[in-house]
DNA sequence: TTTTAGTATAGACTATAGTCTAGATATAAA
DNA sequence: TTTATATCTAGACTATAGTCTATACTAAAA
């Protein structure tokens, strides 16, 4: 995550996240943040809207590993290959290496601000990655006909979306991987013809 | 909502259904619900852990519908017919009485508190509902043969779940009822044979 | 230079969720 | 009936997220 130790704003996430990896994220205040930081309150708020409004930068994370994956991908495998790839492979990510209080914190965010959802914009390289296999896909002429390249990419972001929500508000019990090696498959099988 | 105007408990919920309905979630203090409900904080906390946790109710409210429905539904229906029935009356009541703030807000609880999880208690109606049909189902040799009917019924309630967060994230910018009446037909689809 | 406008920093202040403790009331045991 | 225990009510208190206002810095225009 984003460190430069030069400028405030910088100073601020790694002082946060550091705390939040440490003591968990109700355990931090914001005054813990900006001590740790040696920063303001006023800077604080200067740079962010509110304490929620840091783990956005979590969702950047999830897009540099698309940008990795975007290039690593093998171009010749089929649409739905791809598919249940990427999807491991975020799984992967997450299960490894997020927190996974940080990310229920995220996804309720999400529910509850009003502001920024980065999750959600359309020019998130995961949008663009995954209507990109959409659409190879549909030319390849895989998907039903009734569904336009719009549904198929929202339909399997949804479908996404949802197994990480019930992996959250189940606490992590189970393997978020396993449950997607098990799950998308059967999900992706229903949007084919 | 319950509503005992007699009792302590029953006048906090009623009174604070009234204002969040009136004013909204976050513009609804406890300082007003125990002023309008003519009670006390140290009453307030003494029935409830939290502000959050007077949400609850919305989840029993679905559990009503529930009961309703498993009255309601016609026996002879084949599994999935009935399962999108089910989803179909869940949307449309979410759709046409439930707060879609106060949706959020229950789903956001579910993420970050650590407490009761009605939404995932499997002795619930709609457990029991879903899992009475994904019985049905099996013996009727509709589904998949790799997947159990704990799999079959965890997997519509991730589905389900997933399509009404998305629809919350999105602030009900589109019509829950129709998405569903799209989407879960693919879905079902890929559990079946 | 000097002025000015925009941006950054500081920390006191406010609002409110949640805690704590003392006392009231009901219920059961003696 | 008295005593003891558990439950309920009350509101003062605490902790902390977020606001507000004043000052300091920076860089461009005069």
């Amino acid at each position: 995550m984003k460190s430069n130790k030069s400028n405030t704003k910088g100073k601020i996430v790694s002082a946060a996240w550091k705390l939040f990896y440490q003591y968990g994220y109700d355990n931090t205040t914001i005054e813990d943040i900006v001590e740790a930081s040696e920063t303001s309150r006023g800077s604080f708020y200067h740079y962010f809207e509110s304490k929620d409004s840091l783990l956005s930068s979590l969702s950047y994370l999830f897009d540099d590993k698309y940008d990795e994956l975007q290039n690593e991908i093998d171009p010749n495998w089929p649409a739905i290959e791809k598919l249940k790839y990427i999807n491991q492979e975020l799984f992967l990510l997450i299960e490894n290496t997020v927190s996974i209080e940080l990310l229920c914190r995220l996804f309720a965010m999400h529910l509850t601000t009003s502001g920024e959802k980065h999750l959600l914009n359309p020019n998130r390289t995961y949008y663009k990655l995954i209507r990109q296999i959409a659409i190879e896909g549909k030319e390849a002429g895989i998907f039903k006909d009734s569904l336009s390249v719009n549904d198929i990419t929202r339909a399997y972001a949804i479908f996404e979306r949802g197994l990480m929500y019930d992996w959250c508000i189940c606490g992590g019990t189970y393997s978020l991987c396993q449950q997607g090696q098990t799950l998308m498959p059967l999900f992706l099988e229903g949007l084919c013809k």
